[in-house]
DNA sequence: AACTATTTCAACCGCACGACA
DNA sequence: GTGTCGTGCGGTTGAAATAGT
């Protein structure tokens, strides 16, 4: 439990500092902690290791006389010279041509998370935060692609954001509605007065717990009711992994979790990507198991055919094109309609810039009104 | 001031995917 | 079809910082 290891050991850190006991981390000989080394060197990790290696997957580096822990300042400078000349990629031979005793994926993840030039420091803005709550109620724990929402904004920062201030928060405030219903106020809806305005002492729960929220319940944090929101999103039970592309057994798909919230979560977050796909967005693959019909009926999105816009080149550069060789090449056993059913669609509004025009243009008529709300307009200039 | 409890967030881990041989 | 590599993702950990007593 994480409460007994932050006291106890922190304690019996600390009288390990003040007993000076010699260790050496990094290069600046940072002590590390004694535990932590312990625990990283234990019997079964190393046999762990072995077996893994035995059965023909070698692990990412080998871990002995790497640095581990903080990054020194040192270390950043070579990392960050070495991709300002080489670029990124190549992350497994980087340490070794870099001079680095890191491994591949440390390295990674450092310059990812906090060297990168376009890192956006700072404290996360209200408006930021709303756009988070929203887009994890769209999305769930899917934080890479709400980072991806968040220009300058890494996917760990969301996440531990989103654990140590929001998750709690929503938490809170769903156990304040479902108290008191009646006054239809959605402390966390767009409207609500930002929390930093009036500021309140959160029932502070139990690290440890707030951390169980979003792991071992498998519903989303905020609704710990027995009558969830059919809006809500599912977390854990929606990761971008094969199930999903590979339609489970109808039995499996009344196991233990709800299809319709997975597969709306998997539409959902298949049209933040289409309907404004960044340099860097792709199409979620399960993007194919979204049934129609189901589409249709949450969404009523009218003449349009969610799936044809969940399939559509998210260069958006041609959406015809690209939907007529989808439809042609019949690759998959994806879930194209008829063409027919989406004639008079402009396909130009599938392109990313063009969604917003398109909807202040046709006032809904190509985009029926709760499907342009699902797209989530903000009623200013800002789209989502 | 000293100690303890709590919170934050950088780093780590295992797993899964796509590409390729 | 299979294995390996390179990469990305989400969950978890724990050292350090901060708040509370």
């Amino acid at each position: 439990m994480c409460v007994y290891a932050c006291g106890s050991v922190t304690k019996r850190w600390l009288l390990y500092k003040a007993l000076s006991i010699p260790g050496q981390r990094g290069e600046e000989g940072i002590a590390e902690h004694p535990e932590s080394k312990l625990r990283r060197t234990t019997a079964t990790e190393k046999e762990r290791e072995r077996e893994v290696a035995e059965m023909g997957r070698s692990p990412c580096c080998s871990k002995e006389g790497l640095n581990r822990g903080a990054w020194t300042a040192q270390e950043d400078k070579i990392l960050t010279d070495y991709i300002k000349a080489h670029g990124e990629g190549r992350w497994r031979n980087l340490p070794k041509k870099a001079g680095l005793k890191r491994c591949g994926k440390s390295c990674r993840l450092r310059w990812l998370n906090y060297l990168r030039p376009d890192i956006k420091r700072g404290n996360i803005s209200p408006d930021e935060e709303e756009l988070i709550i929203r887009l994890h109620r769209l999305l769930g724990n899917r934080w890479s692609l709400i980072a991806g929402r968040l220009p300058g904004r890494t996917d760990n920062e969301i996440k531990n954001y989103w654990n140590t201030n929001l998750g709690r928060r929503v938490q809170s405030n769903h156990q304040t509605n479902s108290h008191s219903r009646d006054d239809h106020v959605d402390p966390l809806s767009p409207n609500h007065q930002h929390d930093d305005d009036q500021p309140h002492k959160v029932e502070s729960p139990k690290y440890s717990e707030t951390s169980k929220v979003s792991t071992d319940d498998n519903s989303v944090s905020e609704s710990p009711s027995s009558e969830p929101d059919p809006r809500l999103v599912k977390t854990d039970a929606f990761k971008c992994s094969k199930s999903l592309i590979d339609p489970p057994p109808e039995q499996e798909l009344h196991r233990n979790e709800d299809p319709i919230n997975t597969d709306l979560a998997a539409a959902a977050a298949a049209v933040a990507v289409a309907v404004d796909p960044t340099p860097t967005g792709v199409l979620p693959p399960f993007a194919w198991n979204i049934p129609a019909d189901l589409l249709m009926d949450d969404f009523e999105i009218g003449e349009i055919c969610l799936s044809e816009l969940l399939n559509s080149n998210s260069s958006g550069v041609n959406n015809q094109d690209q939907f007529n060789s989808n439809n042609s090449n019949t690759s998959g056993d994806h879930l194209f309609a008829d063409q027919g059913q989406v004639q008079g669609l402009d396909w130009a509004a599938l392109s990313s810039d063009c969604v917003q025009d398109n909807y202040q243009a046709n006032a809904g008529s190509n985009f029926h009104q709760p499907f342009a709300s699902f797209l989530d307009y903000n009623g200013g200039d800002q789209w989502l």
